[in-house]
DNA sequence: GTCCAGGCTTTCC
DNA sequence: GGAAAGCCTGGA
């Protein structure tokens, strides 16, 4: 992919970006770790870094990166080497998804670090956006690392899985989702699930491996295929999805299940992008209300 | 083996 | 007071 882009200290400017738009990138729930500020540009934490990064009419800027870095870790985590024009074109083939799209235009699937979103999507269940925002920033203040003077890394594996479930319910607010994390952490940690093996793994199998993982179910696996291991034909069914799925496609109380295999029949390979698209126009519409 | 109801922490709207 | 990017358990 070839962009224009003005390198200046501290930051990097990228010149009439399509494709791109922050608010569609961090507010289609695939992601917790970033915050909004007055500016109207995020903030985002992700490889034990700090960016922000502002729209600013049809170009984008990055502020606290070099180029170096930007190559090393933002490059990926962005998505920035696939072709978003080229899935959008083929999925507005699909009238409803060609409204869709028009809403969220400049969305992408972000590239995640495993076993953050791991624990973060075990934190996603029958929980708010919000809250789990929360719960993840209290998790990296009270196990992580300190970055600067706001921002703290994500603990690894080595760290959750010696976390007392108490301190991580009351301090950190998780509920009911405490003994998972804290032994998810320990099934990661001595490989009983080794992550590395996923990459090599297809969708189907990738999934079991994931399900093995206590509080990790169908939903939160494919939302771990499709956000940190570029598994685009991942189509997580969540209370959205089914709904907007239900109103334009299928009849209402259709089982998440078979709503599932519709996404993968009529989507394949691009399944993944569907549904994001598909999630911040229900949310977008306020489907359900 | 599959399918389903009920329960689960806590907060946000 | 109901619902929330669901999962787990026990019973049919």
């Amino acid at each position: 992919m070839d962009y224009k882009m003005i390198e200046e200290k501290n930051r990097l400017i990228f010149k009439d970006m399509e494709d791109f738009d922050p608010k569609h990138i961090f507010e289609c729930g695939q992601a917790f770790r970033w915050d909004l500020e007055e500016d109207g540009s995020y903030t985002v934490i992700a490889q034990g870094r700090v960016l922000n990064v502002k729209k600013e009419d049809k170009d984008l800027i990055f502020f606290n990166t070099t180029l170096e870095e930007f190559k090393r870790v933002w490059f990926d985590y962005f998505d920035l080497g696939r072709d978003y024009t080229a899935i959008k074109r083929e999925l507005a083939k699909d009238p409803i998804l060609k409204e869709a799209i028009e809403f969220g235009q400049g969305l992408r699937i972000l590239n995640q670090e495993p076993f953050e979103t791991i624990i973060s999507f075990i934190i996603s269940a029958n929980n708010q956006i919000p809250r789990i925002k929360k719960s993840i920033d209290l998790i990296a203040r009270s196990y992580g690392e300190k970055i600067d003077e706001v921002y703290y890394s994500f603990p690894g594996p080595e760290v959750l899985s010696k976390a007392d479930p108490k301190e991580l319910r009351e301090v950190c607010r998780v509920g009911f989702r405490d003994v998972r994390i804290v032994e998810a952490s320990k099934m990661i940690l001595n490989k009983e699930v080794d992550l590395d093996r996923i990459y090599d793994l297809n969708r189907e199998d990738s999934r079991k491996l994931l399900m093995e993982l206590p509080g990790v179910g169908p939903k939160v696996a494919d939302c771990i295929l499709l956000f940190a291991y570029k598994k685009a034909n991942a189509f997580p069914v969540d209370v959205w999805v089914k709904r907007v799925m239900e109103h334009f496609y299928l009849k209402k109380d259709t089982k998440a299940k078979e709503i599932g295999e519709y996404g993968d029949k009529k989507f394949g390979e691009l399944a993944g992008f569907a549904q994001q698209y598909l999630f911040y126009y229900a949310r977008e519409l306020g489907l359900g209300k």
